[in-house]
DNA sequence: AATTGTAAGCGCTTACAATT
DNA sequence: AATTGTAAGCGCTTACAATT
């Protein structure tokens, strides 16, 4: 059959001829033991194969080194980098990685954070949690430590550190590039309804937009799914509706991409009629053609650097809490 | 502070006035509990709260409901999409899911194993796994049940299914498409040294054009980093030291968008004086231009299967053996 | 037969005690 | 003071016993 029975504590203590909690201390590398002894134990232990239960020390323990990574898809490139970012980092912190997919629905995501919940995760990144600020205040509590990625609680939480991009400025960078080279009709597609990155970057380009007297008229922004068919749908839409758009503000690149579609298929010249910007700066941004300008920011160092701001207030829990803001980044190219 | 102390049963047992087993068996759904009792103690549960632990369930049933995934990149689409196809399916089952990344390295492959195994894992998937077959054998052994994608154990192992695309089956009529619109000279850029698919593809390959009297010599096939930038380094030499080239298949479409970045820089007409193909139809392969001529498989399909079969084994280890072989399909559009 | 409970144990570690 | 050990417990469940 399979399996063969692992080894445990007793097994090696048995066979050292020592107590249990010799033992413990030796593989723990903990104080307390002669440097024969443990020697001699780590050997034994060795040629047993032993390696100690994190379910059994996590339930003693109550740290079960895992960490849990919610993101709303992780086939999303983005989100794709974030995770192996984080699970890099996690690695080499020897923490084992949850990851989880909330697929941009409620219940789906909270269902899915009573679970880590059960597991009894260490601490947790919720990245563009969709999830209500009361909801997201009751599982942050429930956590001993939370790292949020896009995603503010405008009140400070001690258990909780924050890695935001500057959607807003980098919405301004785009829409003031836009204006810059005399675009006037400017739409911004803008996404999921209930992100809160696409909320800050629509206050970036009304801002903008204001900034030159222009005012966004409602029907200048319209919402989709963050990928490339939600943007190919609402850009067609658009552009039927209202031919003279000349610039598009996208929600990410994903959409940006299904936008430059549909600008193919509706014979629009991009840039020259119509300029595209995306955001993210994933890889196929600068193979398409045209390729596409966008907002750059790194999403490997986000993952990595949530795992480090996580480990840190595991182990020190009375940090005080952490709100990194990071500048995007906008990458000229050929689509505007 | 943070992390008010969760319920156990045992505070449900005290409020409820019912022992700790009787609460067991209520949340558990377990027969031998009437009704009125059961849902008088679920009430109570539900009022305080109580979600009993994976942790100390996982050690009184040696169950934990987790699961490893095992991946070479998660920021490869390829593998992102195995990864979301497999969330969605353990998340469905009840189980919730580790991430690895092996990044193509033997030791972390391996050290990452160790960390699922302490974790005590019911099952693994384990996909293009790097290991010896030794070594990956003794994993295998360690593991209740085991899910190998893109790997083959030459024997039957009685904990252990396997997902297979049909490579070299795959690879023939890539190249046999390439014959058919008259290219002769076509060399493989191959990906990483000690990858299985790779291997596989090659003898696909080589039959294709020994098929046609055609000899492929050794420096026809190029090894490379399964990315965009090893593709694009391994064309470029290629393409320099045998300009008569006029077709390349390659390890995976992110390799060949590479070529394709290199045709260009080299000055190379895609399809006419070069033709591409690439290997698992990513997204990218229908929006860059050209159009990349590829081998579709469906590893969110995969992924999602995966993720059944290992869970069927965990319930009934003693179930046949599987090895499914799955048929990638040519995609004929601008490259080839 | 249906319902409920008791005791012990899963594999570790924390807190303390005992020995040299 | 340095080294080693004992007892109990982390939060559940398995196996069995007891009650109605």
């Amino acid at each position: 059959m399979n399996a063969k029975k692992r080894a445990t504590v007793a097994d090696v203590a048995r066979l050292a001829d020592v107590s249990m909690m010799t033992v413990s201390r030796a593989i723990n590398h903990s104080p307390g033991v002669s440097e024969e002894t443990r020697a001699r134990i780590l050997k034994i232990a060795e040629e047993v194969g032993y390696r100690p239960s994190q379910i059994a020390r996590g339930l003693a323990t109550r740290r079960t080194t895992t960490i849990g990574l919610l993101v709303p898809d992780v086939a999303n490139p983005f989100f794709a980098q974030i995770a192996r970012g984080a699970e890099d980092a996690a690695f080499e912190q020897g923490y084992s990685l949850f990851l989880i997919n909330s697929a941009e629905d409620h219940r789906r995501e909270q269902a899915a954070l009573d679970a880590l919940w059960q597991q009894e995760i260490d601490g947790a990144i919720l990245c563009s949690a969709r999830l209500s600020l009361d909801a997201l205040r009751t599982y942050i509590n429930r956590f001993p430590a939370v790292v949020l990625v896009n995603r503010d609680l405008y009140l400070q939480v001690s258990n909780t550190d924050t890695i935001n991009v500057d959607d807003r400025q980098g919405a301004r960078l785009a829409v003031e590039h836009l204006l810059e080279i005399g675009k006037r009709k400017i739409v911004y597609i803008a996404g999921p309804e209930n992100s809160v990155s696409s909320e800050r970057r629509l206050q970036g380009y009304r801002s903008a937009l204001q900034m030159h007297k222009i005012l966004a008229e409602p029907n200048w922004i319209s919402h989709c799914a963050p990928t490339t068919d939600g943007g190919r749908a609402a850009a067609l839409d658009l552009l039927q509706r209202m031919p003279a758009i000349d610039g598009i503000f996208c929600f990410n690149d994903l959409t940006a991409l299904g936008v430059l579609q549909a600008c193919r298929e509706a014979g629009r010249s991009v840039p020259d009629q119509v300029a595209v910007i995306g955001a993210d700066d994933i890889q196929m941004a600068s193979l398409i053609t045209p390729r596409l300008t966008t907002l750059r920011t790194d999403p490997h160092w986000i993952g990595s650097r949530a795992i480090s701001l996580l480990v840190q207030r595991i182990h020190e829990p009375d940090l005080v809490p952490q709100a990194l803001v990071v500048q995007p980044k906008l990458i000229l190219r050929e689509s505007a």
